[in-house]
DNA sequence: CTGTTAGCGCATTCAA
DNA sequence: TTGAATGCGCTAACAG
């Protein structure tokens, strides 16, 4: 491999202009960077990124954080940060730390011996107090899907309330009266935050809202199905269910189908998250889109203003969530 | 941040020994390894990996190129990879490709420039001629999911023909004679091979491979949607479709539902991947088990010991396929 | 067993 | 506009 010094040599000139030229700097005559621009390529040059970093103190790196690399929130996620980080030519590593505090605190330490110039993490164990440490002592950090008081302009997130809302909304709006809720672990900000604007809009349709008719459940297939049965175990008259994630949605759609209850027909079934499953089931679910890969995308957005001092537009913190009607609800049966 | 110098200074001895004991030499006395160890720690000193880097000209991170990151497979894929990378604290970097020639190309460079010390990819456009060039030039490469010819020691791949072959197999135990088959596009090895295990099968049974019966198709749910009902169209009897992936798979069990042909009393179902999607379809979707997770961590484990020297099991290049019994098929109605 | 020293490839003062 | 010199933090001969 060239190195800075040969295609110096070549030129005539010293490795300063060609450094020079490699920046971009316009401080070198236009006859001069033409002739080390050909000799760049002659040489087939290509700057050292590894001692540019030593140099410059800085990595091209953006570290990544999530509980896994796989499955349909993390997966679309990356790929929404990868592919605008990549455009702007720095580097993606990522990490995962199986929402386990132990595993992201050592992810955290493993991507700071990385040096990345930045992290974007989605961390669930850790204390909003390790957050803030993190914040105030490596590279700058921006957080995904969660709000964390006092670095609200580092979070990127999710309205789930509002989330919540429109699910519960569209039900009544179909006329239906006794909608039941499937949740996910009340302890979970984004769990609440949708069991909230279920309530809401309850309120707004003057429903009481009655708790018998609400189960929390893991965001889990199986949690989804028992939380089914307990559900129907209980014997209160109901028309359709809001399952606070996609994945519960498919185990409560397995047990009303065990137990002959159609859909939409009997219940009305609508999910959270527009995961690639909810087309899948039958019948195909309603539910409520998560515009992960963009929330990614800003994301990487933010680094690169904020980081690399690149210029673009405005960073959006919260995403506003959208109905996705499909076949799984239908109008109350009364 | 503390460098070695000031490590040196401290204990009082040179940085070469403190270098020394970062990597683990064992010319150093066990005395003066302890000070500059406890001096370390005072200083909260971590090596400077991009310095390493420069002297060295090991980078610790492997580049992997996966057409995209999302999806059942590659995250699947990717996971393994970086869980076993991470386990040997190295970095995964990686990049996508789009199946697109000249994205693969692209990923390549963009991950050379990064001084990677291995890469791992996924490529589909790729021809032969290039990932030998690749091979040669740059750094240790590993092929997934292909085999290069001349490059056999460097792929991993999955051994389709005998999933093809396990999944027809299957079905003609069950009593099944008129096989119907959609296949991926046969200008892929993948596709191809899953085809030619499909008709082995049949003909180990003395039943005839009959061409009206396999319909090209693309991977993907609507080509499978598609596809099925050219095979309809067709009116010729048979009582079981094996689809070359679980997508394709969704697709018919659309079209056959629409129709309202049963599955599996009128006609078995059977894919190939095992991915999520094939649990959540109705009825469950009995497919060919592709242990994609396994082989990324293999590739890794390959990088591992063949560009980190570290010793460990040998490396199994090609993965056998194996049987997942679910709903969608069952003996024949004959 | 330990120290000295010369790079690794590049960016960046400071002079000219 | 250009060049010479210095340093980024570490490793690896070589010498002792």
């Amino acid at each position: 491999m060239a190195t800075i010094y040969e295609v110096s040599k070549l030129v005539g000139v010293s490795v300063a202009t060609v450094s020079r030229v490699i920046n971009g700097s316009t401080r070198v005559s236009d006859k001069t960077r033409q002739k080390v621009l050909s000799a760049m390529q002659a040489l087939d040059y290509k700057p050292n990124p590894i001692a540019q970093s030593l140099a410059t103190n800085r990595s091209d790196c953006v570290g990544v954080l999530v509980p896994e690399v796989h499955g349909p929130v993390f997966g679309a996620m990356l790929s929404g940060i990868e592919a605008e980080l990549r455009d702007a030519g720095k580097f993606t590593i990522f990490a995962t730390g199986h929402n386990l505090e132990a595993k992201e605190r050592e992810a955290i330490q493993f991507l700071n011996t990385r040096n990345c110039d930045a992290l974007i993490m989605h961390v669930e164990a850790l204390a909003d107090a390790s957050i803030h440490r993190q914040a105030h002592n490596g590279p700058p950090i921006l957080i995904m899907n969660r709000v964390v008081s006092g670095l609200e302009d580092r979070c990127i997130s999710l309205d789930n309330e509002h989330g919540g809302y429109i699910a519960t909304n569209m039900l009544l709006e179909m006329g239906h009266r006794e909608i039941a809720y499937i949740s996910g672990p009340l302890a979970w900000g984004d769990a609440s935050d949708r069991l909230a604007g279920h309530r809401r809009a309850l309120e707004e349709h003057d429903q009481k809202f009655d708790e018998r008719l609400v189960i929390e459940s893991n965001f889990h297939e199986v949690g989804g199905s028992e939380a089914m049965e307990e559900l129907l175990r209980r014997e209160l008259p109901f028309s359709a269910v809001v399952c606070a994630n996609d994945e519960m949605a498919a185990g409560a759609m397995d047990t009303l189908r065990a137990r002959g209850i159609s859909i939409p027909d009997d219940i009305s079934l609508v999910g959270f998250d527009n995961a690639p499953l909810s087309r899948y089931l039958y019948p195909k679910l309603s539910t409520v889109n998560y515009p992960i890969t963009e929330m990614g995308r800003m994301a990487a957005h933010w680094v690169l203003e904020n980081v690399y001092g690149q210029s673009g537009t405005a960073v959006q913190h919260v995403f506003k969530p959208s109905l996705v009607m499909r076949a799984s609800a239908g109008r109350s049966p009364n």
